[in-house]
Order: structure tokens, then sequence, then C-alpha cells
DNA sequence: TACACTTATGCATACGTATGCATAAGTTTG
DNA sequence: CAAACTTATGCATACGTATGCATAAGTGTA
């Protein structure tokens, strides 16, 4: 059914079938009554294309996820954040498109085509990852456009709101700084040094360690996965067996891997090493032993940046910023001393 | 820019944009390859909102996710099957739109709106509950729509691909029935018994029990959460520390709980008590220990069904039809007798 | 009563694309 | 060479909605 048919069946015009639809101050509130229940007996709902295409809005907001897991389930921090803008989209009437490149061949990108054929009223982004392309693309269009939690690499992205990598080291390094034993070893388990996001947090770590006079004993590297690091902490076991350690890992997910391994291998929690995680995902106070951590305080990035996505949606023009937020060390059951 | 604009610019017409765009035979040749090469030099892509005006088709299937969860990492297995499905959709050229209705205030269901707007050219769903109304709606309006992996409850669904509940209770019945002693106690840990899902998987566990002469000796209820799991198992440890017990757990999620829990209870695994999860989820071969589990063939019914979807949207007419699948026992490390 | 003014409704059109139809150009056939 | 085809292109229109504009109806004022 159409707008038009209803009119017709209804005994009004088309336009008034749209104005009332569209709570237009334009018509009278009768009519406007009259016709929303009519509407709704008949469950008549207006096309959303002819709609689109007139207006210029979708109602669709597209989300980037990152494009290097294997599953959803692999890195659960960017799920549950995917959650937590989904919900807020939704709750603000958007619907939501996933934008996933899984990397099928195509001339042109998932991320392009959808904005140029106009899918979608603006982008909120997940990945760390932005092709100079897919930057041009967003900058030149000024498309609405927000990134969330992990600086996207080697270039300036505008309205990002995420983390700030050196404070997450920062703090993890102070607790350790002041919470082990002076012999303890401070060890790093992260993934790939190339990566800012890395780099900036063992740069933290240190800063933290060297404040209270001590340093970053090992590096180990790992993948981006709950396995990887298992198997790396495997393949070091001497370095945990040998003595005892404190351990900051990049985030939550390795951390769990990490934690498998140390048992697998008979090294107990927090007693001989102590674990930090980064995140404060669901997961980490409910697995067993509870996680210490940094939390990111994803709820708010989620909720400012949607706002501001909205806004821009909504015409308004923002300065480009970027938007850091402060973390919060979280102590439970993989840290000793706990009331410092 | 829009397709007249771009014909103008290359002296053709609108139509012969068109034309080249969707690889119509209409036109020749040279003409299709230079239209194609200007538009791709100029960043130009079809306006998606008018092309689905006159084609009736949008190019974007909707995903029904499950409503229960607190977030989406709750049940990693809805997780990993929306991503299945999603990489399915994608490879084969389709957007995909989230439908979740978190439950916000609103006359109309989103299912209802997002149909009857068309802003999808079909539905499949990860749903286990649909309404009557949802129902009603897509038999109705005969919209392509295909459900996955649980059966919908109380109403029969057209098109259904997914598990054979009672089989698999059947699988952990009939290992237990042959590698649990005697003395052992048959436990079933799931969510409650008004769902048709769990009691199907605890009639299959009594009657795989049953041909090995034993039977289902507790019934442990909790709610869809690893926390309840853990939680309903500590609650229970007389049960656990008294004897040696053989645990059916609903899923491997409530199994992951029910592990830590029984860690915290010093109970050891398999040897004291021996666990069979269902579903096998990524993380089920990678936590320690291992989990045995009864597999879900998701893959298979993710491909049929998104494959049968897709040819419901190119209008090719399927009678409704209900495809059950066999699921397998896996044995890791949470079983003994490892070669039965 | 006549007038200006306000309010409510309908008419006509435009959004950007796909496609039936007409037509021009080219090709084959008698 | 004319007629009948074939092929390639453009023209005009329709998809279903939102909205500027015209207009009808209603209200208040002198």
């Amino acid at each position: 059914m159409t707008s038009k048919e209803l009119a017709k069946k209804i005994g009004v015009s088309q336009s008034t079938v749209s104005r009332a639809l569209n709570d237009s101050p334009l018509i009278s509130d009768d009519i406007k009554n009259y016709v929303r229940e009519e509407a709704a007996k008949a469950g008549f709902v207006l096309n959303s294309q002819a709609r689109s295409l007139k207006i210029h809005k979708t109602g669709t907001i597209g989300i980037l996820f990152p494009v290097f897991f294997e599953s959803l389930s692999k890195n659960l921090m960017f799920t549950y954040i995917y959650d937590l803008v989904q919900r807020e989209l939704i709750k603000n009437n958007f619907d939501v498109m996933m934008v996933y490149d899984y990397g099928q061949p195509s001339e042109i990108g998932v991320l392009e085509r959808i904005l140029k054929s106009h899918k979608v009223d603006g982008f909120i982004s997940l990945r760390p990852t932005l092709e100079e392309r897919e930057l041009t693309l967003i900058c030149n269009n000024k498309y609405p456009f927000v990134s969330l939690y992990l600086a996207p690499e080697h270039n300036e992205i505008p309205n990002f709101f995420g983390v700030d990598e050196k404070d997450l080291g920062i703090c993890a390094g102070r607790f350790f700084g002041k919470n082990s034993e002076p012999t303890a070893s401070n060890v790093f388990l992260s993934i790939t040094l190339r990566s800012d996001s890395s780099r900036k947090r063992l740069e933290g770590f240190h800063k933290g360690l060297e404040e209270n006079g001590k340093h970053v004993d090992s590096f180990l590297e790992c993948d981006f996965t709950m396995e990887s690091a298992y198997n790396t902490v495997i393949a070091k076991k001497d370095l945990f067996l040998s003595k005892r350690n404190s351990l900051f890992v990049y985030n939550d997910m390795l951390s769990l891997g990490a934690i498998q391994a140390l048992k697998t291998l008979g090294v107990a929690i927090p007693e001989e090493t102590q674990i930090i995680g980064v995140d404060d995902i669901p997961m980490a106070s409910w697995v067993y032993p509870k996680l210490s951590t940094v939390r990111i305080p994803v709820k708010e990035m989620v909720s400012e940046g949607c706002l501001t996505l909205m806004e821009m949606i909504d015409g308004k023009k923002f300065p480009p910023t970027v938007n850091l937020y402060d973390s919060i060390l979280v102590l439970r059951d993989t840290t000793r001393n706990q009331n410092c």
C-alpha cells in the first residue's frame, strides 16, 4: 500500500497523509489523529526509499567494524562497544548498518560504496586503521563521521573519542612500581610494537615504573588473539617459572590467554605473577580469577561520540576535535595489595 | 553528483549511464566501457534510494538478533553465528542491517517497521522467540524470511534451518551412559524447563542415558548467563563435593561458568566431574581445560539458510520446510575415555 | 456586508533512477 | 536501391514521498 492509496481509501489527499504521519503543524489535530488511526489500522508505513529520496536522510547509521578478526568473538571489547553503540543509536530511532569489509575483491571499498550511494546518514568507526583513501573521502565529503576507542594509526582523524594510550600504561606501571617486590620482573605482553597503540602503552608502562625507580624488564610479542597470548606465555615458560613477575598485558582478551597459560604452567596468580589487563570487558569480572584491569570508559566515549554524530547529521558543524578519556585502574583478583 | 549530471558531463544520456552501470546488453561495449571508466574516474556511485524505489530491491538484508541479552558478548554462539551470516551475505554483495529491538517503547515493532518501510529485502532470524504478530506479518506478506539455529517457540515457522534439540541430549546421554562410573550422578544444568529447547534436551539426555540403563539424577536451573551458571553450581556445592558427577550443560557459555565454579570449589575436571556442553563456540577449544561439547553444525545451517533466503529474494518459491541438522559429540579435556 | 487575515487542504512537482517505447543508424536481403 | 531487420541511443515516464504554492474555508474587524 502507498500513501496515495491510503489517502484515497480514507478520503483525504496524499499530502494530508504525509503531513499527518510526519507530524506537520500545517494540518488540524482532528485530521491528524484520524489519519494516524486509519494508518495504524491499515498497518501502513511510509516507504523508506521514497522518503529518503526526498528528504536526503535515511535514518540509518553505518558502524565501521575492524576487519582483522576471524570472528566477532575474537576480541570481545569490539563486540561490547559495538553493542553499546548500536543500543545508543537505536534508542535515538536510527537503524544500524554493519559495515564490515571481509576483504572480498571489489574495485570500490564497502565504505566508499555505502557512503556515495547514500545508504547511511553517517558513520561511526571502531576501526583502528583507516586507509588514506577512506580518510580523504570522509574529509572531502564532509560526511558525518566519528571515530571511537582506538585512534586510527598514521593519520589525524577528526572527531575522535577514545583512549589516551600512554595513560593506560602509566596506570599499570605506577601500580607495579609501588606494589610489586623489587626483585620481580616487569613484563609487557602485547601486540607488535609497530602498532602506535602498543608502543604508547609500553612508553606509559615504562614511565609509571620509572616514577618508582623501576623499569620494563621484558617485552613479549603476540598476535591479537587469546590463543596467541597463551602460546607466547607457554613458549616463555622459563621466565614465569623461574621468578616472580608483574605482567601488564595489552588487553583483557590477551590476559585471559595468559592466565590460561599460567594455570597450565602451575604459576599461582597473583602470588607468583600479578596481572593487569586493559579494557575491562564485561567478562573480566566474571572469570576466575577476576581480572584486574585498566578500565577504558567506553560508555562515556560511546554516548558522547554518538551524540556528536547525530548532531552532525542534524547539520550542526563541529570543529574537528580529539577527545581523550582518562582510564581507571580496577583491582580485582589478579593483583595483590588491593588497597593501594 | 547524479547520473544525469555525469551523463551530461561525458556526453551521453542518463539512460545510457544507467544501462552501462547496470550492465545492460542494450548498449555497445565501447560505450559501456567508456561510461564505466568515466564513472570510476569521477567516483560516481548510483543513488541507492532512487534505485531501490524503482527496482523494489534494496540490496540489504536484516538480521534479527535475540533481545534477551544484556550484551552481544553474553552468549558467544549468537555472536559467532551472526558473524557467519554476515560474512555469507556480504560475500554475496548484500549489506546487512542489524535488527535488534532493545525494547524501547514504540507502537510498532522494529521488525514490522523495517519490513513495511521496505528497508530490507528479507530477514534472517537468530531469534528463538517470535511474537504471534510478527509471525503473522511474515507469513501474510510472503516476505523472504529464514530462521536459523534455534526453533522459534510455540509456533511453526516456515524455512527453519536449525538444530534437532532432542538429538543434542541423546549425544551427551549416550556418552555418559557408556563412559561414566555407575555411581556417578547424571546432572543437567540448564535454563528453565519452560523453554522448549531445554525440555527437549533433557528428554534426549534421559533417552541417551536410558539406553545404557541410567537416568537423569538432578536438574539444576540457571539463567542464560555464565555468571548464573557459576552461581548455581556454587549454590549446589554439596552435590559436586560429595560425589562424582557427569554434567551435561545447556550450552558452552554456561559450561564455562560451571567450570569456573568447579575450579573454585576445587573439584577436578574431568577426574571428579565430567562436563559436556553444547554449541562448540570457537572459545571452547581455546580455554583451559578445553571443553567437550556437542557441536552444532552452524556453518552448514548458515550457508544453506542464506542461500535459500537469497533465492527467495530472487523470486524463487519454496515450500515451507524445516531442516534439522545432526550434531556431533566433540571430546576434549572435560571428559574421560576419549576414544569411545 | 465587505475586507483582511488565518488556518487547513489539495494540486503539482521534484528527488534520482530504471525502463518501455520511439527513433536513428547500420546491416542484410531480394 | 528499397525494404525489412537489427542494434544502439535518447526521450519520457513512473517508482512513493515531501513540500511550495494556490485556494478554500473559517475568523475577526470595521
